[in-house]
DNA sequence: CGCCAGGGCCATA
DNA sequence: TATGGCCATGGC
């Protein structure tokens, strides 16, 4: 068995099937996906209500700017950010907002499409294809860095290596990439911040392993 | 009070 | 390709 499908494994069994990425709907997903930039994700829940129920793509086009800014405040960066939430709604109406016309379509075209949207970088694009569109994309964040970072795996160094590797180490499946994303940021909130808490975690097999080598 | 969070853009070398 | 400055609020 692959390296990263036991700890794939060892993970799961540990903290169970995390259901993750709270949204009512795929655009709600896209949204949350730009709010959440070098944020945590309570400041974004505040966002999302602020909106009152009101969270569509009409809205975020129709919606004058100040409003909108307003609206988002409590994420940060919410000049940047008002800017970003039309960007990519464009982008999805451009797509006639159609979630199952984009999931039928090739995941690399819907990826570099993304990608020209101001203000969706790397993590962001993967974690609407994930996340909103049910497309194998595999996220990778800075828990996954440090994650990689602190387990002696070869991963790489740059986000898309990362990436690659994950893929290439794993069968080609959204809710696998799905699952183990939000495992390796359960894991890395308990066991992996600034400082090391290894009392209790689930690798720790692993990084003995992995120092007696 | 200072630090940082589920990034991305841009200028610079 | 690889750094560094910048954006900004809320929690601890």
């Amino acid at each position: 068995m692959q390296e990263l499908e036991k700890i794939y494994r060892t993970l799961y069994s540990h903290y169970g099937d995390l259901q993750w990425w709270p949204a009512d709907t795929p655009f709600e997903v896209i949204v949350g996906a730009v709010l959440t930039q070098n944020t945590v994700w309570t400041n974004v829940e505040k966002a999302i209500e602020r909106f009152d129920g009101n969270l569509s793509p009409e809205r975020i086009l129709d919606l004058p700017v100040e409003e909108l800014e307003e609206i988002i405040r409590p994420t940060g960066y919410f000049r940047q950010k008002a800017q970003y939430l039309r960007a990519v709604t464009e982008w999805f109406m451009n797509c006639g907002g159609d979630v199952d016309l984009i999931k039928s379509r090739p995941l690399p075209e819907v990826r570099s499409e993304l990608l020209r949207v101001r203000g969706v970088g790397n993590e962001t694009a993967d974690s609407i294809l994930l996340y909103a569109f049910d497309l194998p994309s595999f996220v990778v964040d800075a828990y996954t860095m440090r994650f990689f970072g602190r387990y002696p795996i070869k991963a790489g160094k740059s986000y898309m290596e990362v990436k690659s590797f994950c893929e290439a180490g794993l069968p080609r499946d959204a809710a696998l990439y799905n699952h183990f994303h939000a495992l390796i940021v359960q894991n890395g909130k308990e066991h992996c911040k600034k400082k090391m808490n290894c009392a209790g975690c689930p690798l720790e097999q692993l990084c003995e392993k992995a120092a007696a080598e």
